[in-house]
DNA sequence: TCAATACATTGAGATTGGTCGATACATCGA
DNA sequence: TCGATGTATCGACCAATCTCAATGTATTGA
């Protein structure tokens, strides 16, 4: 069987413009530009403290001790997380709060391993 | 054997606050390491084209033209692949035969998104 | 042994990416 | 309105990465 990464969701079109079941460069590209948010060991972190935070969700000041980064670059790191659509930012006075957008890491590990149906 | 990271109960909305689920440095990186072998379009295709080849293995000559690149290039592709333990490599005379290795795509996607219990 | 084939490695050039200090923007409290 | 606080953006620097041409290594067949 050899079944694969067949991707789902809107991170990739299904089947073979180009033969074979084997991604079409377009598809490629986009689920490679989410791997890519998730390649930096510190990006990994930021999601998963937001993960683990009660409620959900986290500031940027809640962030920066715990990675031991400057607050720019956390703010970086979140903008390109938030790029990527793995996480969703919201406003609330002062503070911006992230949350992780569990339906894009599904798709994601989806794309991965073939869905255990 | 040469497991991957495996955490796989992290990244999920689990019990306590800020230290207590999130993610150590030493996983963060492991996990990291994963995702950048996985954050090139071409190491994307690369992989799906094995996966989707007949007998799910295949040499370096047969994915030079699919994607369009050097025969170096694809060669450096395929060592990072094998570095991240997500292809094995198997010399058979004068070809060099890569297979996706299942387990690694599915400990990957476990670590993204949890199993749900 | 020689030539051809299949890959790997090296070195170079161009691009991308992570990081921080400085600074700009926005919100809140006084 | 003013100052303090939380974030975002900018500019710059260094490191890592992608790519290819050239070259090296190993295997096959004649």
């Amino acid at each position: 069987m050899t079944t694969l990464p067949v991707l789902t969701r809107d991170l990739a079109v299904c089947c073979s413009p180009t033969g074979g079941g084997a991604l079409d460069a377009a598809s490629a590209e986009r689920l490679a530009r989410v791997f890519k948010a998730l390649a930096d060991p510190t990006r990994v972190r930021l999601l998963s403290l937001i993960a683990a935070t009660e409620g959900g969700e986290a500031c940027i000041c809640d962030m920066t001790e715990p990675v031991s980064l400057s607050q720019p670059t956390v703010s970086h790191h979140m903008r390109q997380l938030v790029d990527a659509g793995l996480v969703t930012r919201e406003q609330r006075g002062k503070w911006a709060y992230y949350r992780v957008v569990e339906a894009a890491l599904q798709a994601v590990s989806d794309a991965i391993a073939p869905s255990k149906v």
